[in-house]
DNA sequence: GCTGTTTAATAACGGTCGTTACGAAATGTG
DNA sequence: CACATTTCGTAACGACCGTTATTAAACAGC
């Protein structure tokens, strides 16, 4: 019984998923959010709770919806090949909706007031899960002979990712899919073969 | 005639720069700047301008006081020890604060609401001369066949730059300096050498 | 000691922030 | 049709935002 909601709510947080991956967490009103869902700002309480917990479940269905091509990277046979998706997957992902480039996880990171806090250390956290993942990929890599003995998965994950973070942050400064694929090309010339 | 200013300047700039450095340009708050610089916002107007002058003001000194070491880096003999150089002595600068880790530059330059677009396109600015003057290096490089025929300076600078802003990244969700120090070495295994 | 000028501190401005009472409208059940 | 229940839009809340009018205090020159 009782009133029928009147608006599709994953199309709701779809809108709002990517004002948040432009404006990042205090960058956007809540304004912006409600001209986005077209949905009034109590309708958005009422289903999604207060403006953080809406933002973290903007943040999973980011990961859900548009990072769906990690897993499917870490399943490539070999690590050079999990890199290189994990690359050019995520370049794609950066340059394909001009309205709202670079990495939602990336753009909400680096800055904001003490009371941003929490959101900043949440999204600290779903990063560090996943170059975890990167990892212990390439853990598995050098112990299956993929990667050389003297290789270091840790640092090797650290590299990568800090080469897609980099990308985002280029991505966010006007960078073409062109420029970032050189960049890529660039970053997967020092990967270690199974030879040295 | 006329009153004297009771406060150093420069004294209150350095420390707003700190406050900008950490929490962004929307992130930090007069309240936040009055209290780092121990003057009232009356006294910081008079003296900066408003609050977008006012970071244009520090970002400024960011790069007189804080990337002193880029003119530095570029005239260092090979292609290979200004990426170096550069590589350490953003790992030193990005981590060498507890209280404001990363770069001032891009920590601003993700995220902001629509008032602050002015603010962000000022820093992508600032990054792209950045940008600019290492690809110009590596141009030189190339011409005096420190690198190879087949190398690409735009391609090169744009990479080098990625790992850069990745590891301001990594240093604003905590990364220690040894961590990234692993990151800088992984980058520069792919640095083209006069024989290839 | 005035006078004119610059700075200092208090306090307030209008606007926007995130959040929520509140009453009207719309449903399923008796 | 009444009823309880849920959602809707309006409108407002207190808090904080960047900015500034205002007044008192500190100086230089006559």
């Amino acid at each position: 019984m009782g009133r029928h909601r009147e608006f599709d709510v994953e199309k709701a947080l779809d809108a709002i998923l990517c004002v948040f991956w432009s404006k990042g967490y205090e960058g956007t009103s809540y304004t912006d959010l409600t001209e986005a869902a077209g949905v009034e700002r109590p309708a958005l309480y009422s289903a999604f709770g207060n403006k953080e917990a809406l933002f973290a479940q903007a943040l999973d269905r980011y990961y859900e919806r548009y990072l769906d091509y990690i897993p499917d990277a870490l399943q490539k046979p070999t690590s050079r090949e999990v890199a290189a998706h994990m690359l050019y997957n995520a370049i794609d992902l950066n340059t394909r909706y001009p309205k709202h480039t670079g990495c939602f996880n990336i753009t909400g990171l680096l800055a904001g007031s003490d009371g941003a806090e929490p959101v900043r250390q949440m999204l600290i956290e779903v990063r560090a899960r996943g170059e975890a993942l990167f990892r212990e990929r390439l853990e598995r890599a050098k112990a299956e002979g993929d990667l050389p003995e003297t290789a270091k998965p840790d640092a090797l994950a650290a590299y990568l990712m800090a080469v897609l973070h980099g990308m985002a942050v280029q991505a966010k400064a006007g960078f073409s899919r062109e420029t970032l694929e050189a960049v890529a090309e660039q970053a997967l010339a020092a990967w270690p073969t199974r030879g040295s």
